[in-house]
DNA sequence: AGAGTTTGTCGAAGCGTTTCGCTAAACGTT
DNA sequence: AACGTTTAGCGAAACGCTTCGACAAACTCT
């Protein structure tokens, strides 16, 4: 394997002057550069990582910690660690990837170890045992989503405040005076991340700012625990019109064709958005109209800040990406009007 | 950070003692040792990962090449990164993730800078684009799965024919004469991995050798196309007393809420054997007969193969790992003996 | 007691880069 | 012609580790 003498060599030149001609950290005459260039694609040079680590102070490295829980949804984290990972390239870094049980030690490891420039947190829970750590880690990291206490970490995340706000003004827009929103299993509030709460709460906070009506179910996973959570918040009582769906694809799933099956349609007899989605809701019959939660979004930030904060040091601070509303028809304006929104 | 020569100094002896205490490539006295030991803890000491490389051979980090297609299976896809970064840590390896669109440029890359001392390729479709860079490729590489041509490649794989032969042994133990394979979709086999046809091609050559009755359908993946397939493979006249599925968890899941809703009990009116299946088949209503695909198994094998090859260098060869069956009730004897089997 | 062996330690070279400081040549100014 | 300035290039140090060879000191033999 070729190295930086041998390109030397070859170009009749220093060793200096090969890496200030690749590196364009000093001039270096168009004759030289030119023959400089020629050897590297002769010999096809490519600088040892280990040598450029050791005497730059970069290891062009990033750790990115996405820990596997059980009730991990695979297809989203799967798409937040490729974002993370092509994110990443973009400045010729690449991703070292952090698994294991123990995260804690993982970090510590390659942080101590000057294995990687600094850090991505996937997937943190409330409180997660990781941000102890993190807080004062001697490189710099970024938490993908915003855990229960925030204080001297630098967060991104899709905002899903503004994003049930969203979502309820569309329905306004559309005429909608009784809606409601169907949540994830209540495990996803009990433990687990925030984001959950974070739309609820912003959800039924604005809906009675704005005057609404609104119903709030958290489905078990199971068909049947879809259908008696789809039931309770179509209670014909309420008047509900239009439902928001904030939950994983297989409960969006499962509710659409109970509502189909049921004889109901969309967006004939009943509104729907679906909220803060990862997956496509464009095959699902009908297309829904969708606030994406699009991961590209958030871990190019979370990149982009890593990159920042490794020349100069940024205040920590809380990122909100800010939502976009995509239509496919999935609302309409109630046809009914119900009882409740005469009031 | 403290580097090796405060910890010498600490301990007040040579740096090179220090190297050797912790390596243990040398014997060291007990006195020193200790009193080494004590520095490293005092001072939090974690050797320097860029020095080590440079100056060590190894760098202790392994690539693992897991493209994502547009029709990758995420939980499976998931279930195997996970699976090869557990094995790895066993070996005090980390590993370095690579997802970029062109793999190959990104193994050239990190191969040909020495970053990494192995690769690890999953995923592979039968003729990978891969392939032709990893076969003469500086530093040892193992597939997971086998690709149409193996030749000077190591492969690790579940022994996919010898899990058709060994789900019609169990079928034709419980009296089975007639039986049906429900595969994945066309377009599985038309692309992509060679698995499928590993899977199929000796279920059919298995079953004629063993002198029964067998049918094979491709469904599609919406609800209509399982449950057409369901039919197909079910139509009286063939008399089939048992299915084997290897698919994915969603067709195998529809296909069992329709046998159900069709009325038909399993394993009483149906046996049902789920084949390779890397997903939880015991939370099934009724739970299956399975045989695993366990990401582990495939991965230990592969990181051990690379580190075997790291130290000597083994010959290229394909290794295939021996299925096992774990019985959950979901097979009987027939009991109404189809008209086929009396031919 | 002297020769040979083992044990514990150290200094120094080397891994492949980047980067600092220096110099010499070429250039522009008065 | 004498002076600064720019340009292009070089040598050497530094990064932090591993490992080779050397060498005393401590043992083991006869």
């Amino acid at each position: 394997m070729a190295n930086i003498h041998d390109v030397a060599r070859v170009a009749g030149v220093s060793i200096s002057t090969v890496s200030y001609a690749l590196s364009g950290k000093r001039t270096v005459s168009e004759d030289a550069r030119r023959r400089i260039v020629d050897a590297v694609q002769e010999l096809g040079y490519l600088p040892n990582a280990a040598g450029r680590m050791l005497a730059g102070a970069r290891t062009r490295i990033l750790a990115l910690s996405a820990p596997l829980r059980v009730d991990t949804y695979a297809p989203a984290h799967m798409a937040f660690v490729l974002a993370v990972a092509t994110a990443a390239r973009r400045y010729d870094y690449d991703i070292l990837l952090l698994t294991e049980d123990e995260a804690t030690n993982g970090l510590r490891r390659v942080t101590s170890s000057r294995l990687v420039d600094g850090v991505i947190l996937l997937d943190v829970s409330m409180d997660d045992e990781r941000l102890a750590l993190v807080r004062d880690l001697a490189v710099p990291s970024v938490v993908v989503g915003v855990p229960g206490e925030a204080s001297g970490l630098t967060c991104v995340d899709l905002d899903f405040a503004a994003a049930a706000r969203l979502s309820i003004d569309q329905l306004v827009a559309a005429g909608h005076r009784s809606i409601a929103l169907l949540g994830h299993p209540q495990a996803a509030y009990e433990r687990g991340s925030n984001f959950p709460h974070r739309f609820r709460n912003a959800f039924v906070e604005y809906a009675s700012e704005r005057g609404l009506q609104s119903t709030f179910a958290m489905p078990g996973s199971s068909d049947a625990d879809v259908r008696r959570a789809v039931d309770e918040v179509l209670d014909p009582k309420a008047g509900v019109s239009a439902v928001v769906m904030h939950c994983e694809e297989s409960i969006q799933s499962r509710a659409l064709t109970y509502i189909a099956d049921s004889g109901r349609s969309i967006p004939g007899d009943l509104s729907i958005i679906s909220a803060c989605s990862s997956f496509d809701t464009s095959s699902f019959h009908p297309a829904l109209d969708v606030i994406p939660l699009v991961a590209a979004d958030s871990c190019d930030r979370a990149v982009a800040l890593v990159m920042d904060a490794l020349d100069g040091a940024p205040e920590p601070h809380v990122e909100l990406v800010a939502p976009r509303y995509i239509s496919r028809g999935s609302i309409a304006e109630p046809t009914h009007p119900a009882i409740s929104a005469l009031n």
